[in-house]
Order: structure tokens, then sequence, then C-alpha cells
DNA sequence: TAAGCGTGGCT
DNA sequence: TAGCCAAGCTT
């Protein structure tokens, strides 16, 4: 059998060729975009469809079109923007980065890998996508929608395991082509093949450039057989109850009383201990007289 | 390392 | 229908 590398070559041109002609074209990649956009965009993408992104990135760009604009609102503004993106802590996050590429990076977003790094809510996958996409880095891209396509693709597994193994990264380093721009492009390419293709379910395997070189489907799509995946419950869990409450805060102009935000849930002790955790986490602000807001 | 953290669309 | 899943990060 031949390296996993060389075999993995041979997926270049057909992937780098798919995507020119079949690229979406989303704001956050046209050439006048900033770095910071960029950053925005990685952000609210985590964990997060594109088509729920597109009108909050827009209405975010325009109220705070740098860092230094960002971190000039409050926290509470930030949260409340985000609107239903969900994991609202990002907003949190993504705020205080602001600040900190205002205070300490002269307010231009910092184009390598490590410096990104140490951003709030900037990991590796981030940290490496900002450094790729908005300065055309040398990076190892490595995101759900780039684990699964090398899975099939290259493993001949239907899907990555549940965490992100070290082979992965090592894999995915080795795949990158030799030549600098089309790494780059290859970065974003396997992404968007993932995204629009090789989807987790129904992957439309006839449109693939690469099916005919696919391990996974010369092995007859085998079905996943690897640990089970947790799968996350909704109904009746502080999530749940954290939601509401930030919603409620969300959509109230100004601060609400004690009695309306203990009003979204029934448990008492379920409900005291959401919002204490609020609280902690910076997404609620007791005031004087029972009484909370989004933070100022 | 594994669990916690929102939200909504899709099958 | 009820899971499953979506450009992850933090602790």
């Amino acid at each position: 059998m031949p390296h996993p590398t060389s075999a993995g070559r041979r997926l270049h041109r057909p992937v780098l060729d798919w995507y020119a002609a079949h690229q979406r074209d989303l704001p956050w990649r046209l050439p006048q975009r900033s770095p910071w956009g960029v950053l925005v965009s990685e952000v609210m993408l985590q964990q997060t469809p594109v088509a729920r992104v597109l009108p909050v990135w827009e209405r975010w760009m325009s109220l705070w079109p740098s860092p230094s604009d960002l971190a000039a609102a409050t926290p509470g503004d930030a949260v409340r923007e985000w609107g239903r993106l969900g994991y609202p802590r990002r907003a949190l996050r993504l705020h205080a980065a602001a600040a900190a590429i205002r205070d300490a990076h002269g307010g231009a977003v910092p184009g390598d890998e490590a410096t990104l790094r140490t951003l709030p809510g900037v990991g590796d996958y981030t940290a490496a996508a900002v450094a790729a996409f908005a300065f055309g880095a040398r990076a190892t891209v490595v995101d759900t929608n780039v684990r699964r396509v090398h899975a099939r693709a290259v493993t001949g597994d239907a899907l990555p395991a549940p965490a992100l193994t070290r082979a992965e990264v090592d894999l995915a380093t080795a795949l990158l082509p030799d030549d600098d721009t089309d790494a780059a492009t290859w970065n974003v390419a396997v992404m968007e093949l993932g995204a629009l293709v090789c989807t987790a379910r129904a992957p439309r395997c006839a449109e693939c450039p690469v099916a005919h070189l696919c391990r996974w489907r010369l092995a007859g799509s085998p079905t996943y057989d690897g640990p089970p995946r947790r799968g996350q419950r909704w109904e009746g869990t502080d999530r749940q109850c954290r939601g509401r409450m930030v919603q409620l805060l969300r959509d109230s102009p100004g601060p609400v009383s004690g009695a309306q935000l203990r009003a979204v849930w029934e448990d008492e002790a379920q409900r005291d201990r959401c919002l204490d955790a609020l609280v902690a986490d910076g997404l609620v602000e007791p005031l004087e007289g029972d009484r909370f807001r989004l933070p100022g």
C-alpha cells in the first residue's frame, strides 16, 4: 500500500479544481474583507451553520468594523447582537479578544498562529483558520469537515472519531500541497467539500471530484463502527434554563427584575444554580434591588 | 480527557 | 419522531 501522503497528493488537483468551480461566495471570503471580518466569521461559525451566521455577521461588521469599535462597546451589546447564534459566551470572548487586540496588538488582528492562539475564544482551529484565510499563511486547518473528508477519502472510515487525534493533525499537515498558494486554497477547498458534498449524513458522492479515489467508497462505504458519540440532551438541562434567561435579558431593552427572570424556569434549585453560573460567566450582571441585566 | 456550553434545521 | 448535526473552546 502506498504511503497515505502519496495517495493524498492525487487528491490535490481534483479538489482544487472543484473548489474553483463550486465555492460559495461568502462575504468573509471577498477580496476586500478584513482579517477582523475573518476572525468574527470564524468565531460565529464555531458549531453554528453558515445560513444562521450570515445576517448576524453583516450587522456585526456594520456596527463594529474594527476590533477597537467592538472593544468600545459593552459586553452586553455584543451578547445582544449575537442574537440566537447560540453559545453566547462566544460573544463575550470575541469582545475580550477585541480588547486584547486593541490593547496588546495596536488594534490589528495578529497574523501568526501562536499570537492568535492567545486570544480569548481562539483555539487551534480558529488560529489556523485566521492565519490561513486572512493572511494566506501555511497552516494546518482541521475542522469537522476536514476531519470527515480525510477520514473517508484517505483513512477509509465513515466518520472521524469523537475527539481529534494527533494522527489526524499529522495527516492534515502531510496532505498540505507544497506550493504555498495551493496550500492556502487547499485548506478552504477541503472544508468546502466537506460542507457541500462530503456531508455527515447522505454524502453526495455522485458530485464528488475524488469519489474514484475515496478509500471509504472503494471499501464499499461501510457504516460507522467507532466508539459511540454522546448525544446532547436538551429538555430540562441547565443549558435550556440558561438559554431562556439570557434570551429574556437579550430581548429586554433594560434591566429585568429577579421575579421576571425566575419566571422562565420552574425548578427553583436549578434556576438559582444557573443564574449564579451565568453571573460567574459574566453573561449576567446583578444590580441593586434584585434586578439583572446583560453586562454593561 | 471528557463534559459542559445554545440553537434550530434536517432526516 | 427524536436524534443527529453544525467552520470548537474551555476547564
